[in-house]
DNA sequence: GACAAAGAAGACCTAGAGAGTCTATATTGT
DNA sequence: ACAATATAGACTCTCTAGGTCTTCTTTGTC
């Protein structure tokens, strides 16, 4: 009942590109060391953060990453299963009842969908810009990336 | 962010011991059987049930467990917190700052801190005995472990 | 057109966790 | 004394998370 790296991860990134300029594309590298993210591990999230839809990337020179969505829209739940997998708590509510053979007559089920519900629900009110908002961004670290790149 | 085996398991048996008349002491292999759960993984999980106070245990023959407090006073959140680890959705919420260097920036951990808080409220309202009652333990399969013990 | 600077794709590695199995030992009712 | 039971812990196996690196492709710039 833990959430990742990825999603930790993701989460910095999204925020950070958040912070930006409109429009200003900043790379893989820039963002990993801006936001303490290992070299090159970023790579992989940010392949699902793309095919999510979640963000736009350029390739070539000059090239990186930018938002492809307004920050407002994209919610800590969307982040969640975007690098990770659908928000389910009980692997039971995914696969069928190949699972366990006592489905028919759990309930169990039913509590642990109620909790997933009401977790899904708070994570999905959350949106990137609150957590960019909030960490200031805006104004302290952008500064700090220009002076570093 | 999955919940396990053990957790499932540990409340399987839990209300499966609510759904005992009062005093009725059963095997781990009884539970075992009648619950599902693989042969022997039960002993370890009881061991943690045992140390934190929700079971009882009856060493020699005959012996067995019962539960050790109201099914209406344990809570999921309770069973989850005894047999794995304290309901905490980042590890930096634990960890202390040799986590994350940039933990004092961070403002996903409020979000985090306030979304672990949403689902241990909710855990903490359920207890075994809500479960034991929904599947109608105290009938159906007080009647089967008669029958296959 | 040449070159450098990016992302894309994916191979590779390692440590640890989760799940499950089994055995030796201590305890206790009959 | 014996059988049935919990206790304790060793042991295995598989999978995943986290992290690193290399090769290929694309593209801006000179």
């Amino acid at each position: 009942m833990n959430v990742g790296r990825r999603v930790d991860y993701a989460v910095r990134a999204l925020s950070f590109l958040a912070g930006q300029p409109a429009g200003k594309i900043v790379s893989r590298a820039d963002i990993e060391k801006c936001q303490d993210i290992p070299s090159f591990y970023l790579s992989k999230i940010m392949k699902d953060l793309v095919a999510g839809g979640l963000v736009q990337s350029h390739i070539g020179s000059k090239g990186g990453f930018s938002l492809a969505k307004l920050p407002t829209s994209i919610s800590i739940k969307d982040v969640y299963e975007t690098v990770e997998r659908p928000l389910v708590l009980m692997d039971c509510l995914e696969r069928g009842a190949d699972y366990c053979s006592y489905c028919s007559v759990c309930t169990q089920k039913s509590i642990w969908e109620e909790a997933q519900k009401v977790l899904a629900e708070f994570l999905g009110r959350i949106s990137i810009n609150d957590i960019a908002d909030r960490q200031g961004l805006k104004g302290r670290l952008v500064g700090s990336l220009q002076k570093a790149g």
